[in-house]
DNA sequence: TTGCCATGTGGCAGTTCGTGCCATATATTC
DNA sequence: GAATATATGGCACGAACTGCCACATGGCAA
């Protein structure tokens, strides 16, 4: 058998734990709330021990972001996949564009995202540590934008510039998320929206409004 | 006496409990690092139990992030200053200077603030709490940028673009101080310079670098 | 001064998150 | 089927908080 399967009897079983961890975690976000969550209820749901929870997820947090962090994964592949000559604004807008929508082609990717979103918005001591992973993601992000480059070594100008260029287009996407959170639709086609009005503005951003 | 001092001596001694507990605290992490300062030891320190450090600072990461308030609350003030019909992002610029450079002019406030900086900087765990605090500054940013509007009422695409200009500029900000805790540099105007870099790049960024 | 009231403080018990350690159970390999 | 590797569970423990109650201290009026 050539095309034999890769994972064993023990991936699978991890495999299947940690999904099925991930899924009772966020089953109980949605009755109660995430602070009142407790892990031990988490475990007891998914039928493992506290112990072997933390095994899986160095903290709470981690588990109730899982599906921003795939989200992440999948906004990065789809950078990797843009033209290497491309502006990196314009590259970061056709990716974040590409995860939410072609590489769903029924839509059923961006709405499981969006259905968890909710109520990462809504726990405030989840926005803190979602800002770390989207820290890291940036950073990875700028790495797109930097390496390839003759010298390995550290080039302050072009790193800044790369540096910024993720992090600006994350605060964009973050804020058409936030308002999206705010409003009160649930219709995804909304957040892309809004995301594409940010988007959109952050290369004229000279030319915006004035103060009132 | 018409110029009779506001404060009562219940304030006076909260506020030198208050401050006390701020500076045994930094002077703490500095020693050792945030995580394994505990708030036992803060408490210790400034002579006054957990329960009551508790009753001065929500949690632990509060008190690490005092300063980085201060400096928020300098650049607001700063911003309000601003001529009413500046575009968001030069007013933003010049706030942000200003709330480093010229109201301090010994450069005592800058230099306090990058004093604190670096602890932040490495403890991750703070790093998603600052996040959180920048969030709720994004916010009061924005709304300084549709106050003042007729309606009172919500207006998505004004409040998108005054979110953008505020998040993108605290993203450029938080991108130079990134840059300067990386570095090995503890000289306050190399921060600056980082700053000046990412903000003046942060309205020509259509033009900026291609993908390596 | 004396007393009353508001408020700040300390101590203690208890909950939750998170970790180290060790014994046990289950999978993999030979 | 034995030896080995790895996953799991249980337990004890530390640290961050919180609620509750008793006490102390400052502010104020008679």
């Amino acid at each position: 058998m050539p095309e034999q399967q890769a994972e064993s009897l023990r991936e699978r079983k991890k495999r299947r734990t940690r999904q099925s961890i991930i899924d009772v975690a966020h089953a109980l976000f949605h009755v109660n709330d995430y602070d009142t969550t407790t892990v031990e209820a988490i475990a007891a749901g998914a039928e493992v021990s506290v112990r072997t929870f933390f095994r899986y997820f160095a903290n709470k947090e981690e588990v109730a972001l899982a599906p921003l962090d795939e989200m992440g994964e999948l906004t990065l592949t789809a950078l990797r996949r843009r033209p290497a000559d491309e502006p990196p604004l314009t590259a970061l807008r056709a990716a974040v564009l590409d995860a939410w929508t072609i590489m769903s082609p029924d839509g059923e990717s961006l709405r499981h995202y969006t259905d968890h979103l909710l109520p990462i918005g809504k726990a405030s001591a989840l926005a803190g540590a979602a800002q770390n992973r989207i820290v890291a993601l940036g950073d990875r992000f700028a790495l797109e934008f930097v390496e390839g480059d003759d010298a390995g070594g550290p080039q302050p100008r072009t790193d800044l510039h790369a540096s910024l260029a993720a992090f600006a287009f994350l605060a964009a996407v973050q804020v058409a998320v936030r308002a999206w959170c705010a409003s009160d639709s649930t219709d995804p086609a909304d957040l892309v929206a809004n995301a594409l009005i940010c988007l959109d503005s952050l290369v004229v951003e000279r030319n915006s409004a004035h103060r009132a």
